[in-house]
DNA sequence: AAACCATAACTTGTATACAAGTGAATTTAT
DNA sequence: ATAAATTCACTTGTATACAAGTTATGGTTT
């Protein structure tokens, strides 16, 4: 794929997963081709990509949306990182090399940094949210499991606009950074048995409140029936 | 997507699948659209379709060939399976509905009349392989994991070619077999202990065998370097 | 006023002509 | 004869015209 096409395609999937594009939105072929300075053809790609992950739907000869955010999705998503993760960071436990404990802890002071920083509360948020990532794809990528991260990024379009939409107070970016220092302890102190719970709870915890879907309801897709 | 289009990519992947088209074949836009009776515009939609799961690489300006196979693909996939299905057969183990049992054991007794048959060995080898998929399948569904098994399914072309080439005999079907018995004995019985070593040794048993790597050469990507 | 039908303005889907790389064959120069 | 340069046949990438389905609009009929 050429590369004027690659960044498109990326521009797209930022503007979506940060909902700067709201689910719903119309994705027009032919305004993107002017947008863009392209014909259709080129668009057309770049779009048939974007729906093959999840990011819009096309509905033939109608138009194209971008996608409501998927309930269902979000939850077995955030099952497969959960049992995944117990995993990987049992695997990682007795043996983690020293380098990467570095990075790993070089990741948490930087997450303290940011809660004790005084910017904007989105602006926190978000790269709060980056770091969050970067710890996780730290761990796989020290078990050798990139390519599994890589994997699951792809079906991510759906839980990142979820977590993004949870309004997380001060306290529960606290939470987070704890849950994070427990498990790295866990993995160096080798306490392999409390791992499942830990990660359960820092991932799977707040699924499923009901919090969220009385108030995002014009972003989440309506179970078929 | 319309229907030609889909049958056209659905006979293209079982084509990939069953290794009637070898890894390297050339997959050229005009000959599949004079093939289809179709212009060049649709038929790039379907390469593009396939090149994204992986069944095909596409070489700018110069053609797009059938993937090799990736054994880092496989050990990555394989790896997900084992430690995904030992979690869902651990959620199934104390309250598997009993129509669901039945299902499993029907499976089970089609896979014992396959290997007693006669029929040709290939055929039954494939025989055996769609049954094998079923009763994985089935526990994902039984489980509530549909969707992750389908999301698996994406990226498995290159464990399911991998899977066939292996030239199985007898007794290897007999072990396959044996092993599913002994699964469905341990959801039933609730002898969790036992089924991190069955499913490890069932998915992930002969992965990385030289014996592959010999004598396939010439289906396998070589790493890059 | 209400129901119906035709039409027009949209959308994406497809066909085709042309642009632009790539690599091999051929020609040319040394 | 050999090496370099060029041309040509091939590939996919892009632009554009047209086909075909969908939906809203407005007029006609009842």
């Amino acid at each position: 794929m050429t590369n004027k096409k690659k960044d498109i395609m990326e521009k797209l999937k930022k503007a979506i997963l940060s909902l700067e594009l709201k689910p719903g939105t119309i994705i027009s072929e032919t305004a993107l081709a002017e947008k863009f300075n392209l014909s259709r053809t080129p668009v057309r790609d770049i779009l048939k990509g974007l729906a093959l992950q999840g990011y819009i739907d096309i509905y033939p000869k109608k138009g194209n949306i971008v996608s409501y955010i998927d309930l269902e999705s979000v939850e077995q998503i955030t099952y497969l990182r959960s049992i995944l993760e117990k995993e990987i960071i049992k695997d990682l436990s007795p043996n983690i090399p020293i380098n990467g404990l570095h990075k790993l802890r070089d990741i948490l002071a930087k997450q303290k940094d940011c809660i004790e920083s005084s910017e904007k509360n989105q602006d926190k948020l978000d790269r709060f949210m980056v770091l969050d990532d970067a710890f996780h794809k730290t761990l796989f990528e020290l078990a050798g499991r990139n390519f599994l991260w890589d994997l699951i990024q792809q079906f991510n379009v759906h839980y990142m606009r979820y977590r993004k939409l949870h309004a997380f107070k001060e306290d529960k970016l606290k939470k987070l950074l704890q849950e994070h220092q427990e498990i790295l302890d866990c993995i160096v102190l080798g306490q392999k048995d409390k791992i499942d719970d830990l990660v359960y709870n820092h991932i799977r915890a707040d699924i499923n409140s009901l919090y969220f879907r009385e108030n995002f309801m014009e972003y989440i897709k309506k179970p078929s029936n």
